[in-house]
DNA sequence: CCGTATCCGATTTGATACTG
DNA sequence: CAGTATCAAATCGGATACGG
């Protein structure tokens, strides 16, 4: 490591170039971003929906250790987010799928970014001392 | 978007292939990271420590919505997984330095492409409805 | 099959006051 | 300056039971 600290791409190092006047980061986007898909199950759902939609019961299954609650929940926040799509067919029995949408898909490739450095790093992290 | 589904890049699509098994989900690096990175403050404090090192009162000031309770149990956490640095300098009066470890720096860039996701999205993403 | 309703414990955060 | 202690509030999450 030559340089003293690490040069930051992107959009870090354009919006905060300086001591931080603070207000502004109450409102930073990607505070904002986590705060609603860092819950508990959130990313999970997306990642399982990024392979195909699924059925409510499919997602259940797939995911296995979510409670109805949750999924439910879940899948609200999701959708009020606008990354995922609920679509009902009118049959008997019912069946309710779930997809991303355009820019829910979006968000599978920044995931995988932080999916990237998790698996890098996973002997470091993880081990508390 | 041509294909059915945004084709995955990285570890996502090698980790995840199939209907998922579910179980191994639960040791999933993503979700292990969000886990410990993903409440109120940690991020934002890796963030800030990017542009340069901070001592304690510049930090509670930076982020200003922090109180010293979790300011404090925030840098706990992130100095226990190896993210931050604590160097004490024993002056009168005391003067604590807080600074972001090569791996907290390296956290940095896949960060980056998160942000610049939520920068990207902030219209559509943000506003419930 | 696809949820909703209710209850309850666990965890997280904030406010405030105090200390070496 | 750099924290700790304590209390209360809010939020999160799981179990169970019920309904369309």
């Amino acid at each position: 490591m030559s340089a003293a600290h690490t040069d930051v791409p992107s959009v870090l190092a354009h919006e905060l170039p300086r001591p931080v006047p603070a207000a502004e980061f109450a409102a930073c986007p990607v505070t904002e971003v986590f705060r609603r898909v860092g819950d508990k199950w959130s990313m999970l759902v997306v990642i399982v929906l990024g392979q195909r939609p699924h059925r409510y019961n499919e997602l259940h299954r797939a995911i296995e250790g979510i409670s109805q609650r949750m999924l439910t929940r879940t899948l609200r926040g999701l959708e009020a987010d606008g990354l995922v799509d609920r679509t009902v067919a009118a049959t008997v029995p019912p069946s309710v799928s779930y997809s991303l949408t355009p820019l829910g898909r979006s968000l599978l490739e920044p995931l995988s970014a932080l999916a990237d450095w998790a698996v890098a790093h996973a002997g470091a992290f993880g081990r508390r001392a």
